[in-house]
DNA sequence: AGCTTGAGTGTTACATGCAACAGGTAAAAA
DNA sequence: TTTTTACCTGTTGCATGTAACACTCAAGCT
């Protein structure tokens, strides 16, 4: 039983390196992604460097001034509420839609995240982050609607660009697993509007936690 | 008083032609996009050609086959109701926001595009989708979240894709312009979430429309 | 000093060459 | 006839050449 053999581009490793070069912070916000210098370090040619930096721009994860070259993109408090509010919407209505939809499979893979995320709490914000872009992920691609998956993912990895943004203390670290906890509650419970309600408040109120945290008065 | 010269790069000609070309079915769905053919017709390289290419495949309009080329996407009815739902979402979204931050002007602008519709609905469907568009590009760009704008515009093409499976008859032409008018009445009233209600609300009617009309029971 | 000018460096954007690959068709073998 | 093989055609994907452009910085001018 042989799988098909996907034919290894060099421009889709070159994108897998240039995304987790920049998700991991390695490519700092504002960095500049010179075709040139990067295919030397990568030792392959311009070509599909070029065509990869240009992907990278079409997820938002880099920004292209027209004749003078792609940076990384230097999100500011405005941009991250700005996805914020998108991603209430979005996901939201992926909860809803997940709630009818999910096997149990998906149910007890939703369960692992939070149970993992509920022992990761005690100080491990970083293995708590990549947890809860999980248990979201999990959601929208749950949801059957392909279009909205792929949006909300998009959406999801240009969030993680905003690293020094976000909140990392524990207390807000245990209400959001709090909040998730109701989320997969409603999911279980196939109750398409409460997961919906749940997952819009929880969204939101993140999103005035980094808005105050950000803004003293 | 000089403007400043936009530097014209080819690839950005090539892009919106392709895309006009598509968009307006001269390049119709399942058309095989071959680099070298458009870049003879176009009488440019094939770098730009194919860099444009790559970037509508990145906009949703056209499908990669790796190594087996690209070609113009082909919506089924499915593709459509998944478009409409995600759309029901964000532009409800944009409508609330819209109503708190539109100008006079937006709202002239607004006003000016539904009298255009309402002189066009004696028949002219092709008329009527396009000021409809314009409709809820109004919107999503005064909205003032700029991925939201993004994000809606780019569905809002590839939604043009599926020409045939619109509804022009004029009843439904009819009614879409009515809740548009609802849609505008909350949005200078600056009720947001009457706006948000009324938006969803149309949109899930119309996607409800047209899945009736090509499931005949 | 403050401002132009111009050399120098590195990049972008486009053009083009070419090996590997995919798909079709026709000849050869079963 | 059906299957296999070989050949042919056109494309993709990567590499590379190069003109025009953008930026820096230091020399020259006011």
């Amino acid at each position: 039983m042989l799988k098909p053999v996907a034919s290894a581009r060099v421009v889709d490793i070159v994108r897998e390196q240039l995304r987790g070069a920049i998700l991991s912070g390695e490519l700092a916000p504002g960095s500049r992604l010179s075709v040139p210098e990067l295919a030397r370090q990568l030792e392959v040619s311009r070509s599909p460097v070029r065509e990869a930096v240009l992907l990278l721009v079409g997820e938002g994860l880099a920004i292209e001034h027209s004749r003078r070259g792609v940076e990384v993109v230097n999100l500011t408090l405005a941009d991250l509420l700005e996805l914020y509010e998108l991603r209430a919407s979005m996901d939201s209505l992926a909860a809803r839609l997940a709630a009818a939809r999910m096997s149990s499979t998906d149910l007890t893979a939703l369960r692992g995240v939070l149970d993992a995320q509920g022992a990761a709490a005690i100080g491990d914000w970083r293995g708590f982050r990549e947890l809860d872009a999980r248990f979201h992920q999990i959601i929208v691609q749950t949801s059957g609607n392909r279009r909205l998956a792929r949006h909300a993912e998009l959406l999801s990895r240009e969030m993680r660009l905003a690293g020094p943004l976000h909140i990392n203390e524990s207390w807000h670290l245990k209400q959001s697993h709090e909040e998730h906890r109701e989320i997969e509650r409603a999911l279980r419970q196939r109750d398409g509007p409460a997961a919906e309600l749940a997952m819009h408040a929880h969204l939101t109120r993140v999103a005035g936690t980094v808005a105050a945290h950000h803004r003293p008065q």
